[in-house]
DNA sequence: AGAGATCAAGTGATCTATTCACTTCATGAG
DNA sequence: CTCATGAAGTGAATAGATCACTTGATCTCT
């Protein structure tokens, strides 16, 4: 009664996770095949299937369909957003905002405290090549905010940090253009980084709560594009196939 | 070429969300059966499981074996904690309080300055009785450093302090015990709640600070129990029936 | 009439057996 | 040497069925 509560593609997938463990695999390696998985733990495919559906949920594991299952990069995280989010309200972008600028200053100190080298030269390159491509723009922000968690030396800070903007990728891909003012990102970010580079933690932690807080002024200043859905009452049929 | 990106299942998955938003169920509310989904979008029950499957592991679902899929927590979050979390060492230990003593001081910043109506009181009653029982003692505080981030008023905040101590439970049961002093983390607490009550920003950033630094530190001078695992090589024939 | 045992329907859990689609790579023709 | 061909391996999905569990209603005995 006690090991037995949880269903078999749960323990499975457990299982899963403690062979690519023990066996030291990393990203990208290969798996073994949904029949030879279904071989060693004496079950069938569609419940090996399913167990593998769970991990592929996480980004434990990825397929290719006609080459193999593959190891992903969920396998070492331990914080992760949701990969089903709900629609973006304002409400909830405002909200978004909002924890960025009670979270990140705080790792931006550390951060400076800490000055990882490999993750401020990611810093580096992130600040400089920031304004030349239109689309790339906002990857780059991306990068520039989880590259300075990294610096942090704390995996975990990192991890926090990307599952709170790929919560904001949802939202970002419909409204970035309304208040993303990439030129200003830009010149606040090498801020940061002179901070950061100096060890700094004070003025790290400054300009990080005010480089969001201009952001989250600007969302609060613009119109929102869709503020009433609620149009479509599911009708499955159509849409899927 | 764009939307057939993803595959069957994983599209499942999300028209399975938008129904359960587009029907307002919340959690504990019964889903349509797995026949049922799957007559209604044309797949076979496998497909639907694989798709179900995928939204357990996430907490959108539950299976309640010979009842019905219901509505689960996952369905409002956006943060979370990875459902195979790798097995704790000391270093992973440590990296996890270094990494809520950077955070949790500016949320409870951010919690003396909003002062949540409800969520001070969760935060009231998880402190007074947190000396009674012996098991109970960890759960209370969990439910203390999350309602302190509730207070907050930003449910962002509340479900990356959730994650963090998701994390943190793995660890936990194992060498709780080595270094939780209860009476010590009582006393803390109740520092805590005053200045939240209060609403000094400052004295509340401060406190959890020491708070979990006293923690950090009691995790720093105990010594760890399993610290070279690595002797199972998963032999998953004996250990999964 | 009420309390408890029993049964049947609905549902999830899982299996067996197949078919289809995609990728890869080695082979062979040009 | 290059490029097309095709076989093999793999994931994707299906079909149909069986077993186990939960639940609620019915039925029985008191």
């Amino acid at each position: 009664m006690s090991r037995s509560e949880l269903s078999l593609s749960e323990r499975l997938a457990d299982n899963i996770v403690e062979i690519i463990r023990s066996e030291r695999l990393g990203r990208g390696d290969a798996l073994a095949s949904s029949r030879d998985l279904a071989r060693r733990f004496g079950v069938t495919t569609p419940t090996v299937r399913e167990a593998l559906r769970r991990l592929e949920a996480t980004g434990v594991v990825e397929f290719r369909h006609g080459s193999g299952t593959y190891v992903g990069p969920g396998i070492g995280r331990r914080l992760m957003a949701n990969p089903h989010l709900p629609r973006s309200t304002r409400a909830s972008v405002l909200e978004l905002v909002e924890a960025r600028l009670v979270l990140e200053p705080a790792v931006a100190a550390a951060a400076a405290n800490v000055r990882m080298a490999e993750a401020v030269q990611d810093l580096e390159s992130a600040a400089s090549n920031a304004l030349l491509p239109p689309e790339e723009s906002l990857r780059q922000s991306v990068h520039f905010h989880v590259a300075l968690a990294a610096a942090s030396g704390n995996s975990l800070l990192r991890e926090a940090v990307e599952a709170l903007l790929q919560v904001r990728a949802r939202d970002q891909v419909e409204i970035r253009h309304r208040y993303n003012d990439r030129a200003r990102d830009h010149a606040e970010h090498l801020e940061i980084l002179d901070a950061v580079r100096d060890g700094d933690a004070a003025a790290a932690e400054r300009l990080t709560r005010t480089h969001l807080a201009a952001i989250r002024d600007a969302v609060l200043t613009a119109d929102f594009p869709a503020d009433e859905p609620d149009t479509d009452l599911a009708l499955p049929e159509g849409g899927l196939l």
